[in-house]
DNA sequence: GAGCGCCGTTGAAGCGCTTCGACACATCTC
DNA sequence: GAGATGTGTCGAAGCGCTTCAACGGCGCTC
């Protein structure tokens, strides 16, 4: 392997010299620079990055936590860690890659043996574990996804209780009064993610306010679980003219299912799913949806933590890199599953 | 942060006994090994990774290279992801995701700079465009799917082509003698990404040898996609009695749009899928289907890649690690989907 | 034209760890 | 009991880079 010395001795420089030019930290004429950088592309030269660690302490990677939950929808999952390692890269990072299979644990070695500089969370649970051990890190964290208590810490998510909100705004609009929402497994809510429970109260919110009526039930992800929490709302609900799915894996079995039922979409019932835009697009009927942000979750959260990266190497605390909440939009769009609400059974 | 000197003063060693300690190359007395593990465990104590990688010019990293295609299925892509970080874990290492962002020069970048040790490339094109800088690298790489030319390299990957055959054979005991091949997008056989080919290549010998047709049509994941393709395969092959499917995305449509044409699964029809596991239980009808093993794909990948590393840092080439392929035998479970052949029309 | 400041460059001191050779001491062997 | 062998510990020399203080030379100013 070649050596930062031997590119400067091939250069007729010190090996600062070189050092700087790749750093940029000093002014380096430029007769001198180019002659490093013909050296360097000469000889074919890679800074080694343990010991550029060591020299700096700074690994120039960011750890990327994910607990692979099973009943979280993967797609998303996948679309952030893409995001995160495409966007880092762009900024001279790298992602590692950590599973929850590790546990909390993971944070305390990580953040002790400086492998990274900064870690980005996902999948974080109202109550997570990791939490105690981000807080008194000495290094940078931000989570996608919305703990209890987000004091100290940064977080980015979309917000759902919008999502909810926006959602029924749209059906009620078209004069839905009776709305079902398929939510999460059950599991989902068990466990306290929040996402799903935050997009219920703001569905329940702004029903309330719009004087509509609200039935929440839990589904699996199966053409089984999907039938029964049909039966279940339209036996409990026989009004019932739209639906709200937030479990991306139910809305297939569920369009089959309506048509099956002899439920025409959107005549008979208007269809609003929560999920991202492939999905959406890619069904039977093209649903109208508010897209999950998966990918402007990843880049959003590395820009954070960028900034904090930064923030800490130089000045005290200049910019704005403290802890905050940033929640992302939701964006509804109109496709072709939702319209107006059938009159009444016995109205003209 | 703690270091190894802070340790051994602490424990009232040398550093060298500390490090021994940690790596167990020399033999230390009980007496001496319990008194610096507590004073490790009391100060908490965390060895710095670059410092590590600098002095011993390993960095217990291993690479991931997957790049983002958006025709292949995602959760298998996660699958292995996942398998490849826990088993990699368990073995003492990290991974470090990496995307096709970057392109090849990725493969130079981090091998040049000792980031990694070693890497897995995952959705191998049959010229792709990283094999000669993984060839002439000085590091060992295992790929996850199989390239035209697999000289001098290691690769893991379900065996397509015993695939292909294991589901003619399972529809031809059921009496099928008109087979259809529902494949993957168009765009994954313009890529030559080699595994669909070798599953049609499977079906087509097994089915000669057997004495049945298989037409075989490329699909994408969409609703109307796939009923376009079923309205060809059964325009041109009315008899067609059986289908085979291999497009994870595609499998829910199919069963949606059979059902609605009044064809029943298996009574008219037998289905046999090639997809993992959960996708094939999670449909209306349970399908017989080939499992894709992407844990074991990405458990094995690792398997492989550090036998190789430990094969250069010990002895010269003793164990058996040199380049190979290495082919996962299928597995097909008979579930609901499958079924006798119907009598031909007109016969009794 | 002496003095000042600035720019570009350098030498040297680590960063925290691994590892090699050496050494002190205990244990055998004949 | 002298020499051969083995065991447990230590000191020191790097690994390849960053960064700080320092320095020589240049163009200014007054």
């Amino acid at each position: 392997m070649v050596t930062l010395a031997e590119v400067a001795r091939h250069a007729g420089v010190s090996a600062s010299t070189v050092s700087y030019v790749l750093s940029g930290k000093r002014t380096i004429s430029t007769r001198t620079r180019e002659r490093v950088e013909k050296s360097i592309r000469e000889l074919g030269y890679h800074p080694n990055a343990g010991a550029r660690a060591l020299a700096s302490s700074k690994s120039n990677i960011i750890a990327l936590m994910m607990p692979l939950r099973t009943d979280m929808y993967v797609p998303v999952m996948m679309e952030i860690a893409i995001a995160v390692a495409t966007t880092a890269r762009e900024r001279g990072h790298d992602v590692l890659l950590l599973t929850g299979q590790e546990g909390p644990e993971a944070v305390r070695r990580v953040v002790g043996s400086g492998l990274a500089d900064a870690m980005i969370l996902m999948d974080v649970e109202l109550q997570d574990q990791r939490l105690p051990l981000v807080r008194e890190a000495p290094r940078p964290a931000v989570l996608i996804g919305l703990p209890a208590d987000t004091s100290d810490l940064t977080c980015v998510d979309l917000d759902f209780v919008a999502t909810g909100r926006q959602c029924v705004d749209h059906l009620a609009e078209f004069g839905h009064r009776d709305i079902a929402v398929v939510g999460e497994a059950a599991a989902v809510y068990e466990r306290h993610t929040g996402f799903a429970e935050r997009t219920i109260l703001g569905v329940r919110e702004r029903a309330a306010e719009l004087g509509a009526r609200v039935l929440h039930r839990p589904c699996e992800g199966s053409y089984e679980s999907m039938a029964g929490t049909l039966a279940r709302i339209f036996d409990e609900r026989p009004g019932t003219t739209a639906v709200i799915v937030q479990n991306e894996a139910a809305i297939g079995p569920m369009l089959s299912l309506l048509r099956q039922q002899g439920r025409a979409v959107p005549e008979d019932i208007s269809v609003v799913a929560i999920c991202p835009e492939q999905v959406a697009t890619q069904q039977s009927v093209a649903l109208t949806s508010v897209a999950i942000p998966a990918h402007e979750m990843g880049r959003r959260a590395v820009e954070l933590v960028m900034a904090k990266i930064e923030a800490a190497g130089g000045n005290g605390a200049a910019e704005a890199t403290g802890p905050h909440t940033e929640m992302l939009p939701p964006q509804l769009t109109v496709r072709a599953s939702t319209g107006p609400a059938p009159s009444p059974t016995g109205a003209p």
